[in-house]
DNA sequence: TTTTTAATTAAATGGTCGTTTAACAAAAGA
DNA sequence: TCTTTTGTTAAACGACCATTTAATTAAAAA
Protein backbone atom coordinates (compact mmCIF):
# COMPACT_ATOMS: atom_id res chain seq x y z
CA UNK A 1 0.00 0.00 0.00
CA UNK A 2 1.30 3.24 -1.31
CA UNK A 3 1.53 6.04 1.81
CA UNK A 4 0.97 8.24 -1.32
CA UNK A 5 -2.42 7.15 -2.41
CA UNK A 6 -4.85 7.79 0.41
CA UNK A 7 -3.77 11.22 0.95
CA UNK A 8 -4.07 11.81 -2.85
CA UNK A 9 -7.66 10.73 -2.84
CA UNK A 10 -8.42 12.97 -0.19
CA UNK A 11 -7.26 15.50 -2.15
CA UNK A 12 -8.90 14.82 -4.70
CA UNK A 13 -12.14 14.19 -2.95
CA UNK A 14 -11.88 17.95 -1.97
CA UNK A 15 -11.49 19.20 -5.28
CA UNK A 16 -14.38 17.54 -6.93
CA UNK A 17 -16.63 18.66 -3.95
CA UNK A 18 -15.34 22.02 -4.39
CA UNK A 19 -16.09 22.07 -7.81
CA UNK A 20 -18.85 20.05 -8.02
CA UNK A 21 -20.79 19.61 -5.01
CA UNK A 22 -20.87 16.37 -2.69
CA UNK A 23 -24.07 15.24 -4.41
CA UNK A 24 -22.15 15.08 -7.72
CA UNK A 25 -18.59 13.74 -6.49
CA UNK A 26 -19.32 10.19 -7.61
CA UNK A 27 -16.25 7.28 -7.27
CA UNK A 28 -16.08 8.49 -11.43
CA UNK A 29 -15.22 11.96 -11.14
CA UNK A 30 -13.10 11.87 -7.50
CA UNK A 31 -10.78 8.98 -9.13
CA UNK A 32 -10.28 11.08 -12.32
CA UNK A 33 -9.10 14.29 -10.16
CA UNK A 34 -6.73 11.43 -8.79
CA UNK A 35 -5.67 10.16 -11.87
CA UNK A 36 -6.33 6.42 -10.51
CA UNK A 37 -9.11 4.00 -11.11
CA UNK A 38 -12.92 4.31 -9.92
CA UNK A 39 -11.76 0.90 -8.54
CA UNK A 40 -8.73 1.76 -6.38
CA UNK A 41 -11.10 3.65 -3.85
CA UNK A 42 -12.64 0.14 -2.85
CA UNK A 43 -9.13 -1.15 -2.30
CA UNK A 44 -8.06 1.91 -0.04
CA UNK A 45 -10.96 2.91 2.01
CA UNK A 46 -13.50 0.12 1.50
CA UNK A 47 -15.96 2.12 -0.32
CA UNK A 48 -16.65 6.08 -1.33
CA UNK A 49 -17.98 5.84 2.36
CA UNK A 50 -14.84 5.04 4.12
CA UNK A 51 -13.31 8.20 1.42
CA UNK A 52 -15.88 10.55 2.41
CA UNK A 53 -15.33 9.83 6.20
CA UNK A 54 -11.63 9.75 6.10
CA UNK A 55 -11.59 13.15 4.06
CA UNK A 56 -13.83 14.84 6.80
CA UNK A 57 -11.18 13.77 9.37
CA UNK A 58 -8.45 15.13 7.78
CA UNK A 59 -10.32 18.52 7.39
CA UNK A 60 -11.41 18.51 11.15
CA UNK A 61 -7.71 17.32 11.93
CA UNK A 62 -5.78 20.45 10.15
CA UNK A 63 -8.33 22.01 11.91
CA UNK A 64 -7.45 21.33 15.45
CA UNK A 65 -3.85 20.88 14.77
CA UNK A 66 -3.43 24.68 13.82
CA UNK A 67 -5.46 25.72 16.73
CA UNK A 68 -2.76 22.89 18.83
CA UNK A 69 0.02 24.41 17.19
CA UNK A 70 -0.93 28.24 18.35
CA UNK A 71 -1.66 27.38 21.59
CA UNK A 72 1.98 25.63 22.33
CA UNK A 73 3.47 28.54 21.60
CA UNK A 74 1.34 30.84 23.60
CA UNK A 75 2.17 31.85 27.34
CA UNK A 76 -0.47 29.34 29.52
CA UNK A 77 -1.25 31.94 31.68
CA UNK A 78 -2.35 35.10 29.10
CA UNK A 79 -5.84 34.27 28.77
CA UNK A 80 -6.81 36.61 26.26
CA UNK A 81 -3.62 35.75 23.86
CA UNK A 82 -4.90 31.88 24.41
CA UNK A 83 -8.44 32.66 23.51
CA UNK A 84 -7.48 34.70 20.41
CA UNK A 85 -4.89 31.76 19.24
CA UNK A 86 -8.21 29.85 19.53
CA UNK A 87 -9.60 32.13 17.43
CA UNK A 88 -6.80 32.22 15.04
CA UNK A 89 -6.34 28.92 14.96
CA UNK A 90 -9.91 28.81 13.14
CA UNK A 91 -8.66 31.21 10.77
CA UNK A 92 -5.54 30.02 10.14
CA UNK A 93 -4.88 30.61 6.52
CA UNK A 94 -3.84 27.26 5.42
CA UNK A 95 -7.44 26.08 6.02
CA UNK A 96 -9.42 28.76 4.40
CA UNK A 97 -8.73 28.03 0.69
CA UNK A 98 -12.16 27.32 -1.04
CA UNK A 99 -11.43 23.72 -1.32
CA UNK A 100 -11.82 23.36 2.21
CA UNK A 101 -14.15 25.64 3.27
CA UNK A 102 -16.71 24.05 1.13
CA UNK A 103 -15.54 20.57 2.22
CA UNK A 104 -16.40 21.81 5.61
CA UNK A 105 -19.47 23.16 5.03
CA UNK A 106 -20.52 20.07 2.81
CA UNK A 107 -19.80 17.28 5.57
CA UNK A 108 -21.70 19.66 7.88
CA UNK A 109 -24.52 19.44 5.80
CA UNK A 110 -24.10 15.27 5.21
CA UNK A 111 -23.79 14.62 9.14
CA UNK A 112 -26.98 15.13 9.75
CA UNK A 113 -28.07 12.27 8.31
CA UNK A 114 -25.03 10.00 8.61
CA UNK A 115 -24.30 8.86 12.03
CA UNK A 116 -20.29 8.30 11.87
CA UNK A 117 -19.70 11.85 10.21
CA UNK A 118 -22.33 13.05 12.98
CA UNK A 119 -20.14 11.85 15.66
CA UNK A 120 -16.79 13.64 14.35
CA UNK A 121 -18.43 16.77 14.02
CA UNK A 122 -19.79 16.63 17.54
CA UNK A 123 -16.56 15.41 18.62
CA UNK A 124 -14.93 18.27 17.61
CA UNK A 125 -17.51 20.89 18.36
CA UNK A 126 -17.14 20.25 21.47
CA UNK A 127 -13.86 20.13 21.95
CA UNK A 128 -13.92 23.95 20.50
CA UNK A 129 -16.52 24.46 23.06
CA UNK A 130 -14.41 23.06 26.03
CA UNK A 131 -10.93 24.86 25.00
CA UNK A 132 -12.78 28.25 24.94
CA UNK A 133 -14.25 27.52 28.33
CA UNK A 134 -11.44 26.24 30.07
CA UNK A 135 -9.83 29.24 29.54
CA UNK A 136 -12.64 32.11 29.99
CA UNK A 137 -13.33 30.34 33.40
CA UNK A 138 -10.11 31.84 34.66
CA UNK A 139 -11.63 35.34 34.05
CA UNK A 140 -15.34 34.46 34.25
CA UNK A 141 -17.30 32.68 37.00
CA UNK A 142 -18.73 29.32 34.98
CA UNK A 143 -21.28 29.80 33.61
CA UNK A 144 -20.52 33.17 32.46
CA UNK A 145 -18.02 31.68 31.19
CA UNK A 146 -19.88 28.55 29.15
CA UNK A 147 -22.29 31.64 27.61
CA UNK A 148 -19.00 33.48 26.30
CA UNK A 149 -17.57 30.08 24.93
CA UNK A 150 -21.23 29.10 23.12
CA UNK A 151 -20.89 33.37 21.81
CA UNK A 152 -17.47 32.61 20.35
CA UNK A 153 -18.32 29.04 18.94
CA UNK A 154 -21.23 30.22 16.83
CA UNK A 155 -19.34 33.67 15.91
CA UNK A 156 -16.62 31.33 14.24
CA UNK A 157 -18.54 28.63 12.71
CA UNK A 158 -21.29 31.24 11.44
CA UNK A 159 -17.98 33.47 9.95
CA UNK A 160 -16.75 30.15 8.31
CA UNK A 161 -21.05 29.75 6.99
CA UNK A 162 -21.00 33.24 5.47
CA UNK A 163 -17.54 32.87 3.91
CA UNK A 164 -18.33 29.50 2.31
CA UNK A 165 -20.93 31.67 -0.11
CA UNK A 166 -18.87 34.99 -0.31
CA UNK A 167 -17.53 34.87 -3.38
CA UNK A 168 -14.11 36.73 -2.07
CA UNK A 169 -14.25 33.88 0.51
CA UNK A 170 -13.46 34.32 4.60
CA UNK A 171 -11.92 37.36 5.53
CA UNK A 172 -9.40 36.04 8.14
CA UNK A 173 -8.41 39.47 9.54
CA UNK A 174 -12.24 40.76 9.69
CA UNK A 175 -13.22 37.63 11.19
CA UNK A 176 -10.60 38.04 13.53
CA UNK A 177 -11.54 41.64 14.28
CA UNK A 178 -15.13 40.57 14.97
CA UNK A 179 -14.89 37.88 17.55
CA UNK A 180 -11.49 39.90 19.29
CA UNK A 181 -14.01 42.66 19.80
CA UNK A 182 -16.36 40.74 21.20
CA UNK A 183 -14.02 38.87 23.33
CA UNK A 184 -12.71 42.05 25.06
CA UNK A 185 -16.27 43.46 25.58
CA UNK A 186 -17.30 40.58 27.27
CA UNK A 187 -13.62 40.20 29.82
CA UNK A 188 -13.76 42.73 32.63
CA UNK A 189 -11.37 45.59 31.86
CA UNK A 190 -8.13 44.63 33.66
CA UNK A 191 -9.04 40.49 32.99
CA UNK A 192 -5.67 39.91 31.88
CA UNK A 193 -4.05 41.06 34.86
CA UNK A 194 -6.03 39.58 37.28
CA UNK A 195 -5.36 35.98 35.28
CA UNK A 196 -1.69 36.57 35.95
CA UNK A 197 -1.65 37.50 39.13
CA UNK A 198 -4.34 34.42 40.24
CA UNK A 199 -1.23 32.32 39.12
CA UNK A 200 1.64 34.34 41.32
CA UNK A 201 -0.26 34.22 44.27
CA UNK A 202 -1.37 30.21 43.93
CA UNK B 1 -54.22 22.69 -11.35
CA UNK B 2 -55.54 22.05 -8.09
CA UNK B 3 -53.63 24.92 -5.74
CA UNK B 4 -52.99 21.88 -3.15
CA UNK B 5 -50.84 20.04 -4.94
CA UNK B 6 -47.59 22.57 -5.25
CA UNK B 7 -47.51 23.14 -1.21
CA UNK B 8 -48.26 19.56 -0.26
CA UNK B 9 -45.29 18.37 -2.68
CA UNK B 10 -42.74 21.40 -1.09
CA UNK B 11 -43.86 20.06 2.34
CA UNK B 12 -43.31 16.61 1.28
CA UNK B 13 -39.50 17.62 0.14
CA UNK B 14 -38.87 19.10 3.49
CA UNK B 15 -39.99 16.07 5.24
CA UNK B 16 -38.48 14.05 2.63
CA UNK B 17 -34.74 15.69 3.54
CA UNK B 18 -35.46 16.09 7.35
CA UNK B 19 -35.50 12.52 7.56
CA UNK B 20 -33.06 11.01 4.43
CA UNK B 21 -31.04 13.93 3.61
CA UNK B 22 -30.62 15.72 0.39
CA UNK B 23 -28.48 13.29 -1.18
CA UNK B 24 -31.43 10.72 -1.33
CA UNK B 25 -33.78 12.86 -1.42
CA UNK B 26 -35.42 11.80 -4.75
CA UNK B 27 -38.16 12.10 -6.41
CA UNK B 28 -39.39 8.29 -5.80
CA UNK B 29 -39.11 8.88 -2.04
CA UNK B 30 -40.27 12.71 -1.91
CA UNK B 31 -43.53 11.70 -4.04
CA UNK B 32 -44.28 8.86 -1.47
CA UNK B 33 -44.20 11.32 1.40
CA UNK B 34 -46.73 13.10 -0.45
CA UNK B 35 -49.05 10.19 -1.86
CA UNK B 36 -48.43 11.08 -5.06
CA UNK B 37 -47.19 9.79 -8.10
CA UNK B 38 -43.06 10.89 -8.76
CA UNK B 39 -44.60 12.24 -12.06
CA UNK B 40 -46.24 14.65 -10.65
CA UNK B 41 -43.31 16.44 -9.82
CA UNK B 42 -42.19 17.16 -13.89
CA UNK B 43 -45.81 18.48 -14.42
CA UNK B 44 -46.09 21.34 -11.19
CA UNK B 45 -42.31 21.84 -11.09
CA UNK B 46 -40.68 21.15 -14.60
CA UNK B 47 -38.23 18.98 -13.03
CA UNK B 48 -36.93 18.04 -9.44
CA UNK B 49 -34.62 21.06 -10.02
CA UNK B 50 -37.44 23.47 -9.82
CA UNK B 51 -39.45 21.95 -6.85
CA UNK B 52 -36.00 22.09 -4.97
CA UNK B 53 -35.71 25.79 -5.92
CA UNK B 54 -39.43 26.58 -4.67
CA UNK B 55 -38.63 24.50 -1.36
CA UNK B 56 -35.76 26.68 -0.92
CA UNK B 57 -37.41 30.24 -1.79
CA UNK B 58 -40.59 28.85 0.73
CA UNK B 59 -38.09 28.40 3.61
CA UNK B 60 -36.49 31.46 2.83
CA UNK B 61 -39.89 33.97 2.29
CA UNK B 62 -41.25 32.29 5.82
CA UNK B 63 -38.28 33.09 7.94
CA UNK B 64 -38.23 36.94 6.15
CA UNK B 65 -42.36 36.94 6.56
CA UNK B 66 -41.44 36.36 10.42
CA UNK B 67 -39.36 39.03 10.48
CA UNK B 68 -41.57 41.59 8.46
CA UNK B 69 -44.61 40.48 10.93
CA UNK B 70 -42.41 41.94 13.84
CA UNK B 71 -40.89 45.17 12.31
CA UNK B 72 -44.36 45.77 11.39
CA UNK B 73 -45.62 45.76 15.43
CA UNK B 74 -42.49 46.91 16.83
CA UNK B 75 -42.48 51.25 17.48
CA UNK B 76 -40.21 52.73 14.45
CA UNK B 77 -38.24 54.61 16.51
CA UNK B 78 -37.02 52.08 18.91
CA UNK B 79 -33.74 51.08 17.57
CA UNK B 80 -33.13 48.48 20.13
CA UNK B 81 -36.79 46.38 19.71
CA UNK B 82 -35.93 47.00 16.20
CA UNK B 83 -32.77 45.00 16.31
CA UNK B 84 -34.48 42.56 18.82
CA UNK B 85 -37.34 42.25 16.31
CA UNK B 86 -34.92 40.63 13.78
CA UNK B 87 -33.31 38.81 15.69
CA UNK B 88 -36.83 37.22 17.41
CA UNK B 89 -38.02 36.22 13.50
CA UNK B 90 -35.00 34.67 12.75
CA UNK B 91 -35.51 32.36 15.78
CA UNK B 92 -39.60 32.29 15.91
CA UNK B 93 -40.88 29.19 16.92
CA UNK B 94 -42.66 28.50 13.84
CA UNK B 95 -39.38 28.57 11.66
CA UNK B 96 -37.55 26.26 14.03
CA UNK B 97 -38.12 22.63 14.02
CA UNK B 98 -36.06 20.07 12.72
CA UNK B 99 -37.41 19.66 9.73
CA UNK B 100 -37.14 23.60 8.46
CA UNK B 101 -33.62 23.57 9.99
CA UNK B 102 -32.35 20.41 8.11
CA UNK B 103 -33.79 21.57 4.89
CA UNK B 104 -32.15 25.45 5.02
CA UNK B 105 -28.70 24.27 5.47
CA UNK B 106 -28.95 21.30 3.34
CA UNK B 107 -30.01 23.98 0.69
CA UNK B 108 -26.86 26.64 2.05
CA UNK B 109 -24.64 23.59 1.57
CA UNK B 110 -26.22 22.93 -1.86
CA UNK B 111 -26.58 26.35 -3.38
CA UNK B 112 -22.32 26.63 -3.43
CA UNK B 113 -22.75 24.51 -6.74
CA UNK B 114 -26.03 25.63 -8.12
CA UNK B 115 -26.27 29.41 -9.54
CA UNK B 116 -29.99 29.49 -8.88
CA UNK B 117 -30.16 28.53 -4.58
CA UNK B 118 -26.58 30.88 -4.78
CA UNK B 119 -28.73 33.79 -6.21
CA UNK B 120 -31.95 33.24 -3.35
CA UNK B 121 -29.58 32.74 -1.22
CA UNK B 122 -27.59 35.78 -1.39
CA UNK B 123 -30.21 38.13 -1.47
CA UNK B 124 -31.68 36.68 1.27
CA UNK B 125 -28.57 37.31 3.48
CA UNK B 126 -27.70 40.68 2.15
CA UNK B 127 -31.55 41.63 3.09
CA UNK B 128 -30.39 40.72 6.47
CA UNK B 129 -27.67 42.73 6.43
CA UNK B 130 -29.29 45.62 5.30
CA UNK B 131 -31.91 45.81 8.01
CA UNK B 132 -29.68 45.24 10.55
CA UNK B 133 -27.73 48.07 9.34
CA UNK B 134 -30.18 50.29 8.85
CA UNK B 135 -31.24 50.38 11.84
CA UNK B 136 -27.93 50.35 13.70
CA UNK B 137 -26.83 53.17 11.72
CA UNK B 138 -28.89 55.05 13.77
CA UNK B 139 -27.19 54.58 16.51
CA UNK B 140 -23.42 53.86 15.67
CA UNK B 141 -21.11 55.11 13.43
CA UNK B 142 -21.88 54.06 9.74
CA UNK B 143 -18.62 51.34 9.73
CA UNK B 144 -19.36 50.78 12.98
CA UNK B 145 -23.04 50.02 12.06
CA UNK B 146 -21.37 47.49 9.54
CA UNK B 147 -18.97 45.89 11.63
CA UNK B 148 -21.45 45.11 14.35
CA UNK B 149 -24.18 43.72 11.84
CA UNK B 150 -21.81 41.43 10.52
CA UNK B 151 -21.53 40.28 13.86
CA UNK B 152 -25.07 39.37 14.71
CA UNK B 153 -25.14 38.03 11.32
CA UNK B 154 -22.64 35.89 11.91
CA UNK B 155 -24.35 34.85 15.44
CA UNK B 156 -27.53 33.89 13.77
CA UNK B 157 -26.31 31.83 11.17
CA UNK B 158 -23.56 30.03 13.29
CA UNK B 159 -26.70 29.67 15.88
CA UNK B 160 -28.64 27.92 13.27
CA UNK B 161 -26.07 26.09 11.74
CA UNK B 162 -24.82 24.53 15.47
CA UNK B 163 -28.70 24.08 16.37
CA UNK B 164 -28.91 21.40 12.94
CA UNK B 165 -26.57 19.57 14.78
CA UNK B 166 -27.72 19.82 18.61
CA UNK B 167 -30.08 16.79 18.92
CA UNK B 168 -32.71 19.20 21.05
CA UNK B 169 -32.26 21.79 18.59
CA UNK B 170 -31.75 25.58 18.34
CA UNK B 171 -32.25 27.23 21.92
CA UNK B 172 -34.41 29.92 21.05
CA UNK B 173 -34.59 31.70 24.44
CA UNK B 174 -30.87 31.42 24.63
CA UNK B 175 -30.09 32.22 21.00
CA UNK B 176 -31.68 35.74 21.32
CA UNK B 177 -29.93 36.17 24.69
CA UNK B 178 -27.14 35.40 23.13
CA UNK B 179 -27.39 38.14 20.76
CA UNK B 180 -29.00 40.72 22.95
CA UNK B 181 -25.89 40.77 24.90
CA UNK B 182 -23.83 41.22 22.10
CA UNK B 183 -26.42 44.11 20.76
CA UNK B 184 -25.92 45.43 24.29
CA UNK B 185 -22.63 45.45 24.79
CA UNK B 186 -21.84 47.42 21.21
CA UNK B 187 -24.40 50.14 22.22
CA UNK B 188 -23.30 53.11 23.46
CA UNK B 189 -24.83 53.48 27.19
CA UNK B 190 -27.70 55.59 26.45
CA UNK B 191 -28.20 54.83 22.42
CA UNK B 192 -32.28 54.43 23.00
CA UNK B 193 -32.51 57.73 24.30
CA UNK B 194 -30.43 59.71 21.54
CA UNK B 195 -32.65 57.48 18.92
CA UNK B 196 -35.72 58.78 19.96
CA UNK B 197 -34.55 62.34 20.92
CA UNK B 198 -33.12 62.37 17.18
CA UNK B 199 -36.75 61.62 15.93
CA UNK B 200 -38.11 64.33 17.97
CA UNK B 201 -35.65 66.89 17.10
CA UNK B 202 -36.19 66.06 13.30
C1' DT C 1 15.92 -14.87 -13.21
C1' DT C 2 11.97 -16.91 -11.52
C1' DT C 3 8.34 -16.86 -8.30
C1' DT C 4 5.33 -14.74 -5.45
C1' DT C 5 2.93 -11.00 -3.82
C1' DA C 6 0.91 -6.46 -4.12
C1' DA C 7 -1.15 -2.74 -6.71
C1' DT C 8 -4.04 -1.46 -10.33
C1' DT C 9 -7.37 -1.70 -13.81
C1' DA C 10 -11.13 -2.80 -17.38
C1' DA C 11 -15.30 -4.69 -17.65
C1' DA C 12 -19.46 -6.35 -15.92
C1' DT C 13 -23.39 -6.15 -12.45
C1' DG C 14 -27.49 -4.84 -10.33
C1' DG C 15 -29.65 -0.88 -8.76
C1' DT C 16 -31.47 3.72 -8.67
C1' DC C 17 -31.70 8.05 -10.66
C1' DG C 18 -34.70 11.92 -13.24
C1' DT C 19 -37.42 12.31 -17.14
C1' DT C 20 -40.53 11.09 -20.94
C1' DT C 21 -44.25 8.78 -23.17
C1' DA C 22 -48.55 7.09 -23.75
C1' DA C 23 -52.55 5.54 -21.58
C1' DC C 24 -56.09 6.29 -18.08
C1' DA C 25 -59.31 8.79 -14.94
C1' DA C 26 -61.76 12.79 -13.60
C1' DA C 27 -63.76 17.09 -14.22
C1' DA C 28 -65.65 20.83 -17.17
C1' DG C 29 -68.02 22.50 -21.08
C1' DA C 30 -71.14 21.84 -24.78
C1' DT D 1 -75.41 13.12 -22.42
C1' DC D 2 -71.20 13.44 -25.15
C1' DT D 3 -66.90 15.83 -25.90
C1' DT D 4 -63.01 18.01 -24.52
C1' DT D 5 -59.79 19.35 -21.43
C1' DT D 6 -57.15 18.65 -17.27
C1' DG D 7 -54.98 15.96 -13.82
C1' DT D 8 -52.70 11.75 -12.82
C1' DT D 9 -50.38 7.56 -13.39
C1' DA D 10 -47.79 3.19 -14.83
C1' DA D 11 -44.32 1.82 -17.52
C1' DA D 12 -40.30 2.35 -20.20
C1' DC D 13 -35.87 4.87 -21.16
C1' DG D 14 -31.17 5.91 -21.09
C1' DA D 15 -27.74 7.55 -17.91
C1' DC D 16 -25.07 7.08 -14.14
C1' DC D 17 -24.23 5.15 -9.62
C1' DA D 18 -21.08 2.21 -6.20
C1' DT D 19 -19.26 -2.05 -6.02
C1' DT D 20 -17.36 -6.65 -7.48
C1' DT D 21 -14.87 -9.82 -10.40
C1' DA D 22 -11.31 -11.40 -12.90
C1' DA D 23 -7.39 -10.18 -15.50
C1' DT D 24 -3.15 -7.38 -15.84
C1' DT D 25 0.77 -4.92 -14.50
C1' DA D 26 4.40 -3.70 -11.29
C1' DA D 27 7.17 -4.62 -7.34
C1' DA D 28 9.43 -7.72 -3.97
C1' DA D 29 11.29 -12.00 -2.57
C1' DA D 30 13.54 -16.02 -3.55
Amino acid sequence: MPAIRKPQLIKATMQAIDSAGLQKASVAIISRYAGVSPAIINHYFGGKDGLLEATMRSVLRDLSNAVRERLAETDPNDVIARIKAIVGGNFDSRQLDSKVVKTWLAFWSQAMHHPGLFRLQRVNEQRLLSHLRLELKRVLEPERAQFVAQGIAALIDGIWLRGALTPGGINSELAQRIITDYLERQLPPNAALRALSTRTAS
